[in-house]
DNA sequence: CGATTACTTGAGCTACATCAACCGTGGTGG
DNA sequence: CCACCACGGTTGATGTAGCTCAAGTAATCG
């Protein structure tokens, strides 16, 4: 186990010094050196399979995670009912929200098969301590969530449903095209279900909404599978919740009603 | 200038050491000595008025900022869009989604006359690279503010309009009640117009649910005076978006229809 | 290959937005 | 000092986006 930094055990286990997600992750702007140091902390758990749990809401909190590969959700549960939080791709961490109370309070699962590197808090944030470089890398990413938040406020509060889902998948395609993937065809690991009650809509209305932009040819869904055609317009529509209509039939020239 | 941490200028311009809001700021945690060295990298501005900015979207960031008096109201601005963030009391950080893009992702103005502690965020920064409580308080922060985001989109994804109004006022007055403020009365420093955008929903919506509870005996409001009269109700109404009607009848003896 | 689970589509209902009118209050100027 | 106005707040009437209930279709898995 703890040679887990030094060996390369199969694709994903390669070290953070030959990681591509480098300038996502904690390693962004440390020297070829200081990564290694981080790397030294870092240990890379056996894949997870799809629905396994990384850790659970309540649980005793000892580590953040970086997704290495996969994707996971996490989602709060209160009176038996989960509120899902948030969908993280590759190059994104999690458990930043367990640090103030030393609990996780959020469960995260994995969505398909994912890899996960583990980083001990305490390791990390004494590492950090010393590496000036990880210690705002550190502060970044925390603050770069909280305008994220900020940004999701407004996409709920503001938008209708086709400007949810029309943001939503705008922002996996942005977050997609960050990590080197295509952004304008991807796949969608989680259910519509997840999506639905990630965005505040019935799971009816992310399926008919889906059927709408197909319908007026912003995007082609098939199953899970997105592409996205018309990237301009599914914009306009997630920036104008408000009466969208006025200008859409000169826009999308929108077939039937 | 230099010397604004030495002397006491006014009712609310003590030094940290002397500060009933340690608790909760970024003093927690420390020893006397090290809150006086916080203390001196502080410099308290002149009270801010109802309506002044504190800082602007798009502007420079240089500085944390503590509220040490007053409330401050936070917002994005978007195609000329407003989009409430948060209401800030006494003893909260603003400006942590800004470390993360060197600029503001925010405006914030005075809700009413407020003292304001000004951090210079390198200065804390390094000092936080000294003293380890003040580093482990900074991330307990802003994670614990993260953690209250996600609260927030359980708010607002799954409760009725009454939910996140109720929500919303037993949110504030467990914050009241933390700063030794009474939890059960105290008064809204914004509008009813700010209530509504912050939860996404309509002016007209937030006052007729205020008439509601008043109705329901759950609290009494005077314009801007709130009293909660019944938590425990409340909480229930909070808690339960989903077809609170049904049990609504034995519980609150809801007058009218 | 059958059974379970995800997704889609339709019909009707409701919570809330929108539009509109009205009230109270505090500030201003004649 | 009062009349007026501007603005925040309340209340009422109406329209509609999206939820719920229901049924059918497609995909997934043992």
């Amino acid at each position: 186990m703890d040679s887990s930094h030094v060996f390369t055990i199969g694709k994903f286990s390669r070290a953070c010094t030959d990681c591509q997600l480098q300038d996502l992750c904690f390693p962004m702007g440390l020297s070829r050196e200081e990564i290694d140091q981080l790397n030294r902390i870092v240990s890379r758990r056996s894949p997870l399979q799809r629905g396994t749990p990384l850790f659970k809401q309540g649980g005793l909190f000892g580590s953040l995670f970086a997704v290495r590969s996969g994707s996971i959700k996490s989602f709060t549960t209160e009176d038996g009912i989960e509120q899902t939080i948030a969908f993280h791709l590759p190059g994104e961490i999690l458990g930043l929200d367990a640090i103030g109370e030393g609990r996780h309070q959020s469960t995260a699962v994995a969505l398909e098969t994912a890899s996960i590197c583990e980083l001990p808090y305490d390791r990390l944030y004494l590492l950090a301590r010393e590496i000036d470089g990880l210690q705002h890398q550190l502060l970044r990413i925390m603050s770069r969530k909280l305008a994220a938040d900020d940004q999701f406020k407004r996409l709920i509060t503001r938008h209708s449903a086709e400007g949810r889902l029309a943001g939503f998948l705008l922002n996996l395609a942005s977050r997609y095209a960050l990590r080197g993937y295509s952004s304008s065809e991807f796949n969608l690991s989680m259910f519509r279900s997840d999506i639905g009650n990630y965005l505040g809509l019935a799971v009816e209305t992310v399926s008919r909404t889906f059927t709408h932009f197909q319908h007026d040819g912003l995007i082609d869904v098939q199953g899970k599978t997105i592409k996205i055609l018309r990237r301009d317009t599914l914009e306009i529509v997630a920036g104008n919740s408000a009466r969208l209509d006025f200008f859409a039939d000169d826009l999308l020239n929108r077939t039937g009603n």
